[in-house]
DNA sequence: GCAACATATTCGTCAAAGCGTATAAGTGAG
DNA sequence: CTCACTTATACGCTTTGACGAATATGTTGC
């Protein structure tokens, strides 16, 4: 039982295409997508909230830190749109600028005064061991 | 330079995603929308018109009606995603059922007063020359 | 317990969008 | 030109949603 409507209204705003962009495969903490997207933190905040509702995204505490990542829906009509959505992003300059931003973020957090003892990607984490 | 979040936007509204479903393949009559989706003229002359703007669909003239249809986003990501949506509509009982009234509708136009002279789907005349 | 930190939610405001009613615009027949 | 018909738009109203600022919630460490 899935909802097309609140599914593509969730896909209806730049900010929150931002976030899944940058969420794509990997797990991301809200600190990263703050400092990345330079938007204020209620407003990351609220989006991904939105996210949540729409059953796009799901959330993972890790202490004081909130991890977000996305989640492919039941229906497979709707994963099937989300992944090509996903993919369709990747071709957006943009977005590729944001996802450049999170990588350089990622190696060196101590640049973001905000992100120094920020939980790294797993990802990252990973590559870097 | 296809906008995603109008595209997203578009397709985020049940009567929309309704329209798209009806027009499916082929053009179809104003009239017929009207009369399937069983909702006010002006309401569906607004959507069909936002559906414009969002350049998912076209609009003929042809007299006194107006023809619709699906056109397919020059982007390709965007067209992938809209045949994917329609794919997926296919699926609902609901959609369904409006496809299913609208055949009925085009077999016999004088049961429904508004479209007795209302002219036929492209693909309905084919088939009953 | 408290203080510091990360994130979520509330509040007030504003713009966008949905709706029904009424009306305008475009077309064909007479 | 006028009337009838189909579709589009304007108007007023209500709801939704986006935003920043302030505040609340949840966690860790002391």
């Amino acid at each position: 039982m899935f909802n097309p409507e609140l599914f593509f209204k969730a896909l209806g705003d730049r900010t929150r295409l931002r976030l899944l962009n940058l969420m794509g495969e990997q797990e991301i903490c809200v600190c990263y997508l703050v400092e990345i997207l330079e938007q204020g933190q209620p407003k990351i905040s609220r989006h991904l909230a939105y996210l949540r509702r729409a059953g796009v995204v799901e959330a993972r505490r890790d202490g004081k830190w909130m991890h977000y990542r996305i989640v492919m829906p039941a229906d497979k009509g709707a994963a099937q749109i989300l992944r090509q959505t996903l993919a369709w992003l990747n071709e957006e300059r943009s977005m590729q600028a944001d996802r450049s931003r999170l990588s350089k973020a990622c190696c060196s957090p101590a640049k973001y005064v905000a992100l120094q003892s920020a939980p790294l990607p797993v990802s990252v984490m990973l590559e870097s061991r």
